[in-house]
DNA sequence: CCATTTAGATACACGATTGTATCTAAATGA
DNA sequence: TCATTTAGATACAATCGTGTATCTAAATGG
């Protein structure tokens, strides 16, 4: 065996050896996606050899479920607690995206099977299928607007799951972390007047006690 | 060669042979995901061999893009026309939701590499990964009500893109075409209410002309 | 320090898929 | 009808990943 290039000749045991095996999961899923990873990609950025993996997870689905977990416990977002909704939004939505974007580049790693091999992104995709611009929203709107229904310059590109299911959407569409337009976009522009609207609105809910 | 099956001995040509290999190679599509797609197996599902597929398109990417454009080629989607933002909305994301379920499906039959083999759904996979059910958005919101800053049963679970971005968020999530109850969510809780706010409250655009 | 465990290397047979080459016979056009 | 095209069958080598078996030597625990 080769022994000039890290360690010392030490070799590996226990968990300090799971969480190599899992890391480098992690990192062949992130690269190659679930049906592009093997056994074999693992084992060698692991640096070790097939039947060290096989010995722990003899199927790829709990190699790569035994990754995610493993990625996930490694850096656990703790939910901020600023005092008010608004603080707590942008904060959590900051963090998760920035400590998630990677969960969606991991779910995309899936959506790898087309893209990773051809370098597309989602969005880039739905770019290349559906043409340049003009799709069924931007028709509708315009028509509305047109009609004045509807001011598109007032009405922002982008209420309780809806900063992240859009959060999560934009994960999936961009493979990169939200900007900071977008936070404000979602929080101050959609979800904060929804919330208001709702509460001045809503059907009159009165606490069961 | 067996002539019992099908079409007498009729042997296809040009613009009909090259339809049935890519509404055969959409199927393989959706069924087994971009990476578990194989020439092979367009070829087998169209009843012809896999030269006749390599004469037209040598590369998987370019057979699987063709395959998509002709599948949405074949099936256009008219936008509606009903005279009201909210009418066109409406009849525009059941048409598209239903219409466009197996869009979802294609892009997510590249997440299949995990979710074909495993019978996962993204959502699926999400509950498997988070846990149950206490996450981020529940914990804040649950904060939030109970520092009375929400109701969260007047703010209902689900602006511009919104819509559509939320109806493509849950058709990668559920693999189903949308409820209706989605869609009136979307459209009169959600969009309609933020329309409504921002041409209150939005800023004083003013045409330039 | 010896016994036990187990990491890591290597090798193997197996199956699946690829891309091409070759041959035939069916469709088409002059 | 005859020539040209090309669909479709078949076969092939080559590659890649799988899963297992086997051997060695390093780590660990008593």
């Amino acid at each position: 065996m080769d022994l000039e290039a890290d360690g010392p000749s030490t070799r590996r045991r226990g968990p300090e050896l799971e969480a190599a095996l899992l890391d480098a999961a992690w990192d062949e899923l992130t690269e190659k996606g679930y049906s592009g990873l093997t056994f074999d990609a693992v084992a060698e950025r692991a640096h070790t050899s097939r039947p060290v993996i096989y010995r722990r997870w003899s199927e790829r689905e709990s190699l790569v479920l035994a990754a995610i977990r493993h990625h996930y416990d490694a850096e656990p977002i703790d939910i901020p607690d600023t005092g008010s909704l608004r603080g707590d939004l942008y904060a959590l939505l900051r963090l998760a995206s920035d400590r998630r974007a990677d969960m969606a580049v991991m779910i995309s790693a899936q959506l790898a099977g087309l893209f990773s091999e051809t370098g597309m992104s989602l969005g880039t995709a739905r770019e290349r299928l559906l043409g340049q611009g003009t799709i069924w929203d931007t028709v509708i709107l315009t028509r509305a607007q047109e009609r004045g229904e509807i001011d598109l310059d007032a009405v922002p590109a982008r209420v309780q799951s809806l900063p992240f299911d859009l959060m999560r959407h934009e994960l999936l569409m961009t493979h990169e972390p939200v900007s900071d337009e977008f936070i404000a976009t979602v929080v101050d522009e959609m979800f904060l007047p929804l919330v208001a609207h709702h509460m001045d609105y809503g059907n009159g809910v009165v606490p069961p006690d």
